[in-house]
RNA sequence: GGCGCGUUGGUGUAACUGGUUAACACGCCGCCCUCUCAAGGCGGAGAGCACGGGUUCGAGUCCCGUACGCGCUACCA
């Protein structure tokens, strides 16, 4: 049933000592399980385990959860790796730094085994032969009876087996699991301390659960209740940091503690990231939103940095206030943790983010751009580099003392859109006169306004010395030259200020909206501003 | 169904162990600035704390009930 040779609880033990750390530090572990994508969730969590650890002086380790063979999915480990590395909250140990591993459930079974085996021989579990089938059978059989249904008590058929009918079903070559022999009571309740939620209390718990897989399964491998309790307590885990969907589990846990003789740790059950939906909140889904997957955030180049800030204030709302710096710096509290689940906001991270890339240095802006640009769109990493003096100009006037923040760039897939069209290569220059994007403008007056504007242009640096351009062309075709006298008497005028402004807008970007006229001169230089304008003069 | 967790303006939160007209940020609206859009400055609307009882001189804050949401009730985690 057993390898022979398979060592005995002292051995683990003391193969895994108490950890040497000082007073009051906190050893945290993030569990993702290979079943898929990295999840937001997880980051989050992730992230606040890891300060947890930091800001006390203790470990946090990453263990893949990966005890379900057939939900796994080849590609999770990998995205993993890169997703950790992108959030930092890559694990403070591994296989070949660590003292406590392995750090895959998948490779420890032989520890689980001994635990297992222990179990039996102290008759605290016992092997249960029931197919699936069979248990399907029984849930149906306790619903018509309308008694709760699982494995427990007078249902659970193979608690009560004979020693000579286990051995006879062995020798049948049977399959079976081991389950635990509950001695729980459903009239008594236990109470434990939540580290976030206070005191919760709760009936304990009867049922017999699973705690080794089928042994039809090579590596045979326990359950999720089973290896929390063995690893939390062999790695020397000392806050239980999970979902809140495990808080309904717990009696099974500490039972499990007990059983194994093990010392309870603390728990910290924290609540799960929301989504509002239409009035109603529910949560993050995989399924069902794309923002769900951290894939989403690296993809179109969210900095990892406004992404963190966001999910560390959404766990404490005193970090959100602060500064990115303060904040990434600041301890996380499990007191301060809420115990809703916070609504995740897409429009939220959206202006963190902008605040984020704008202040960035240059180099950081830069860095990140490229970074970004060279895995998810090369044909920039071009155009960046062959205008390597362009694009830090730009970067640079908006990062300059004194300069207005414009925050209109929330990711970097936004580039091409927002810093588009100071690239010559990414410009289309506006060819037809009667353009829609020129309005109420006429053809004709638009094509003189571009003639003039490129006829006289001064190429000059003085903010208001270029600008006292267009109010020179303004001028000379019966435009108002502010938006203010216009106003006042609109019927003099062929037009106010403005309109003149956003024809030459249009010429020099192709965009409605853009940064101001003089900047965008500056930063494309002279000869692209007459080329502009005389693709139209 | 059972068990558990939750519910403060649109959103996120705050309000020391119950004690003045429930605070802050974001968002929203308006004004100013202004060549557009942002940014920035100024001002404003918006919750009486899910609902109903109770305890108390006094309750988001304690107790009970109801509603709603969420989770668990798997050889998934």
């Amino acid at each position: 049933m057993f390898a022979e040779d398979l060592p005995k609880p002292e051995h683990w033990e003391s193969r895994y000592p108490m950890r040497n750390l000082p007073p009051g530090a906190i050893v945290t572990r993030f569990g993702p399980s290979p079943t898929g994508f990295l999840h937001t969730g997880g980051v989050y969590t992730a992230n606040v385990a890891k300060n947890l650890a930091r800001h006390s002086g203790g470990v946090y380790f990453v263990r893949i959860e990966d005890t379900d063979q057939a939900r796994e999915v080849a590609e999770s480990r990998a995205q993993f790796a890169s997703a950790f590395e992108f959030f930092s909250i890559q694990s403070d140990e591994d296989d070949e730094t660590g003292q406590y591993g392995p750090y895959e459930q998948s490779k420890r079974s032989l520890i689980y085994h001994t635990y297992a085996r222990d179990l039996l021989l102290r008759d605290q579990a016992y092997l249960c032969f029931c197919t699936r089938e069979e248990l399907t059978e029984l849930t149906e059989k306790q619903q018509a009876a309308k008694v709760g249904s699982g494995y427990y008590g007078e249902w659970a058929i193979c608690r009560h087996l004979s020693s000579d009918e286990v051995a006879q079903r062995l020798n049948a070559g049977k399959t079976y699991t081991v389950r635990f022999r509950s001695q729980g009571d459903e009239s008594r309740r236990i109470s434990f301390e939540d580290l976030i939620r206070g005191q919760i209390e709760m009936p304990e718990n009867i049922h017999d659960i699973v705690l080794l897989k089928s042994s039809d399964q090579d590596p045979r491998l326990p359950t999720y209740h089973f290896a929390h309790a063995v690893d939390d307590h062999l790695m020397r885990v000392n806050v239980v940091l999970r979902g809140e969907e495990w808080i309904s589990s717990v009696p099974v846990h500490l039972q499990l503690f007990k059983a194994l003789g093990f010392d309870q740790i603390p728990y910290a059950h924290i609540a799960p990231l929301m989504k509002m939906d239409g009035t109603s909140r529910r949560k993050l889904s995989k399924r069902k939103d794309s923002e769900a997957n951290v894939e989403y955030y690296i993809s179109s180049g969210y900095p990892a940095g406004a992404v963190l800030h966001y999910l560390r204030g959404l766990a404490n709302s005193r970090l959100a206030e602060m500064s990115f710096e303060e904040s990434a710096s600041a301890p996380i509290r499990l007191s301060d943790c809420g115990v809703a689940g916070p609504i995740f906001d897409l429009v939220k991270l959206g202006s963190i983010s902008r605040e984020f890339i704008a202040h960035l240095s240059v180099d950081e802006a830069f860095d990140g751009l490229m970074t970004w640009a060279q895995s998810y769109d090369p044909e920039l990493v071009e155009i960046l580099l062959a205008d390597k003096d362009l694009t830090h100009r730009l970067l640079t006037l908006e990062r300059e003392p004194g300069a207005i923040q414009r925050k209109d760039l929330a990711k970097w897939d936004e580039f091409r859109s927002v810093y588009g069209i100071y690239f010559a290569s990414l410009f289309t220059p506006v060819m037809d006169p009667a353009d829609p994007r020129f309005g109420k403008v006429e053809a004709e007056m638009v094509r003189s306004l571009a003639r003039d504007f490129a006829d006289g242009y001064q190429h000059t640096s003085d903010k208001d010395a270029w600008f006292e351009q267009i109010r020179a062309l303004a001028a000379k075709h019966g435009f108002a030259p502010t938006a203010g006298v216009y106003k006042k008497a609109p019927q003099d005028f062929a037009g106010s200020i403005s309109d003149v402004s956003n024809v030459i807008r249009i010429i020099l970007t192709g965009l409605t909206q853009s940064p101001e006229l003089f900047r965008v001169a500056q930063v494309i230089g002279r000869e692209e501003v007459l080329r502009r304008a005389g693709s139209l003069a």
